[in-house]
DNA sequence: GCCAGCTTTGGAACACCGCTCCAAGTTGGA
DNA sequence: TCCAACTTGGAGCGGTGTTCCAAAGCTGGC
């Protein structure tokens, strides 16, 4: 009787990579980095550690298929831009978006990519935003450098960036740090003491906007003195 | 005497926080990220793990105080340079061949800020380049976001950036991912076929430095624009 | 219908991890 | 001298990723 209902189960849900992948993101992002274990995962799934590890590789090669794929699904819709600079700043919105909703992307980004530079999550990244590059006016020599450049500051941004969206926890998490910043010794820290009360009212995503703008005009800026 | 007081405790403790940190950072740089834990350091120190959680709190704690040492030795040499760019470059350089010299440093500088983005590394790395921004004419409101601009791009060109030096392991690496690279469908990743020539033959360091002139021309075109 | 040979599954077991807790050792001031 | 506070070493706990393997399911040829 109990193998039957076992099996009956197990016939409806076949196990599969996709499916392994797919619940370790809604395990990402409804109960948090930390909880991603090979044994919530078997408990969730109805199954053992051999079956999931027999489907994915390790552990790390779990967490970089969730990466994929939520990146892949975020630059999966094709930008409808009329200028490249816009398509530059749709492509980097709607990453920034992605990391703002699974807020475990920012750390795994990082770590994939020091892991592996040139791996298929630099791939995506960097075909997306060099696709509109071309478009700008750069010389092809220079491509791979300015593209780099673009994204180096996206994954900085998004490194650091939105720990929460526009909660009242961020306020408060902001106030504490400004008040770190202002408290500081004016003679060590001229500059942070300056600044915290930007620092304490920055908006993320606008500022990240305007980080791709300055990146944007620094490469635009180049062509031209080139010319 | 208060410092007698001083010396003769210090002369007392033969654990203390800083051998520890400096143990850490040994153990890192000699044998590699992994290699780092609490039994290996306790081995190491010949002591045992309650005295290590007595000095230094958590694991965590001891990689924030590794990264944040390191980077301050990195940054304790005031730059000498006579323009403002100068000196950021000065700064970016110094910060940089800190990572090639400690691999681990890159991950952990990614893993802190993620972590707690206005912790005291960033502090640090902040106010090294937010100093000299104030002399280079952006306007006041604006130095916030220009320098996190620039702090962004170089947290994500160290994410990456180098995993070895010039080594021969280096060249390898690089040509296995530009025959990967090459052998995409130009179809599906038209940009990436095209530059994958410039990316086997780039160097790290002279990209780097590209990139900073890069978003500081950025920076320079908004204040001229703005003018 | 049947069975060999393959894939897929579930779970026990292993080595190792960070961390806690505590009894002992050590120190310095009263 | 004595004791309170600080410091130390290590056993032990709960948890982790990963391996290994016996059993079960599946599939194609007979």
């Amino acid at each position: 009787m109990a193998s039957q209902t076992r099996q009956s189960q197990r016939r409806r849900q076949v196990l599969s990579r996709e499916r392994i992948v797919e619940a370790a993101i809604e395990l990402l992002d409804t109960t948090g980095e930390s909880a991603l274990t090979v044994r919530m995962l078997t408990e969730r799934l109805s199954t053992g550690s051999g079956a999931i590890y027999h489907h994915v590789g390790t552990m790390n090669d779990l967490l970089e298929a969730a990466s994929d794929t939520v990146i892949a699904n975020a630059l999966a819709v094709p930008p409808a831009a009329d200028t490249p600079e816009d398509e530059i700043r749709a492509v980097a919105l709607a990453l920034f978006d992605a990391a703002t909703e699974h807020p475990w992307l920012a750390a795994q980004l990082a770590a994939q990519i020091t892991r592996n530079p040139w791996g298929s999550v630099t791939l995506r990244i960097f075909e997306s935003f060099g696709r509109p590059m071309r478009a700008l006016g750069v010389p092809q020599p220079d491509w791979f450098t300015t593209t780099s450049t673009l994204v180096h500051y996206f994954i900085g941004a998004t490194t650091q960036g939105p720990h929460d969206g526009g909660k009242p926890e961020r306020a408060e998490f902001l106030d504490t740090a400004f008040e770190a910043w202002q408290n500081l010794d004016p003679d060590d820290y001229p500059f942070i003491t300056t600044i915290a009360a930007q620092m304490r009212d920055h908006d993320d995503r606008r500022q990240f906007l305007t980080g791709i703008d300055l990146v944007l005009k620094g490469i635009v800026a180049r062509v031209d003195h080139a010319a």
